[in-house]
DNA sequence: CGCCGAGTTGAACTGAATCAAGAAACGTGG
DNA sequence: CCACGTTTCTTGATTCAGTTCAACTCGGCG
């Protein structure tokens, strides 16, 4: 499902709202492997998967790989802090899949906000629900089989694409446990 | 610093802005202790703290008391997937502290969007900002030590004003162990 | 003065990490 | 299409951080 159709879910754009979409979002294909947010730069766009999986993760202080979280169709993408204070970022994002990307650039995004409060609105939901289920799936005080079991129901798909290390970084266990787990059951 | 004041240090409103404004939060004092958001209802306001500290938690499955955070000075509150929704919320959120606090029912909240892009604008950044803080203190792979010591460094102020149960509960360690980490340093 | 909740301390137990080695799956080139 | 090397996943043995449960200390308050 193509953006302008996806926001066209959720709230009725008039053809020039539809219009400005279709000026300021840019649809590009991208292959596997492709970073389209990397440590150390500013990250300038923000993203929209139409189709695909990206990763989003970072290096801790002893340099673990640590996944923070799996985006997957008709997410919006971006390193807020870098995107919006024009400061590099801690974070990469690389895809797992080949995917289509709609991506728009940081004044272009302003430019959205100013134009049209209907889409502001919408936005506004949508990133801010992303953010809020994100910082909810923290998994203070369970244990690995349990943090395991509530990604297996809400998130099954995962376990269908993505590799198990990165599941394990993302539960915060090692792929050993992770493979016990996987055995038990 | 009361609300108007504080967005005025980011945006500049216009008079006919400020009075929306006045006239949509309405500006109230509460007593510790009092329950902004309640398990079971729906969320049907959006705070702003002028002046206080409030701690969001909620049970668990086996019935454990989990703080997913605390809101101190200048912080916007509200279980947004009730706020949106209307549906009940499964959040907790309890002042520690007598406190000031603006609040805007969901209606008139949508009217600001829709009336000042300006403030839409300032309101995005803003919440998602803390939002997405709220989802980066996440401490996976982080030892008791190490989550205890990121605490003390990044927000010093809560150990100064919250209980060591509390704490405990929001870093997912138990009360003995923080015990033991305090004696340790 | 004695109660009560908050915080500390101690000892035993356990879930998960670590380290190490083996099996399985995957991809690339001959 | 098979052979080989590389990566991913599994399995086992050991170790340790943090939980649990229980007892004790301390300070505030009726």
């Amino acid at each position: 499902m193509s953006l302008p159709k996806y926001i066209k879910d959720f709230v009725n754009l008039t053809s020039q709202e539809e219009e400005i979409l279709g000026a300021l979002f840019h649809r590009e294909e991208f292959s596997k492997g492709h970073l389209l947010i990397k440590q150390g730069k500013i990250c300038r766009h923000m993203f929209f998967l139409e189709k695909g999986l990206a990763r989003y993760y970072y290096y801790s202080d002893k340099g673990q790989e640590i996944t923070a979280w799996f985006f997957g169709e008709y997410y919006f993408i971006t390193a807020l802090d870098s995107f919006y204070q024009h400061k590099p970022t801690n974070y990469y994002c690389v895809l797992l899949e080949d995917s289509i990307i709609y991506s728009i650039e940081y004044s272009n995004f302003e430019e959205i906000f100013n134009k049209s409060n209907n889409m502001a609105n919408f936005l506004f939901r949508t990133m801010y629900e992303v953010s809020y289920k994100l910082s909810e799936s923290i998994f203070r005080f369970q244990t690995a089989k349990e943090k395991y079991k509530v990604l297996l129901q809400d998130f099954p798909f995962i376990f269908q694409r993505v590799q198990l290390s990165c599941i394990a970084s993302y539960l915060g266990i090692t792929p050993e446990t992770l493979s016990r787990l996987r055995a038990d059951k």
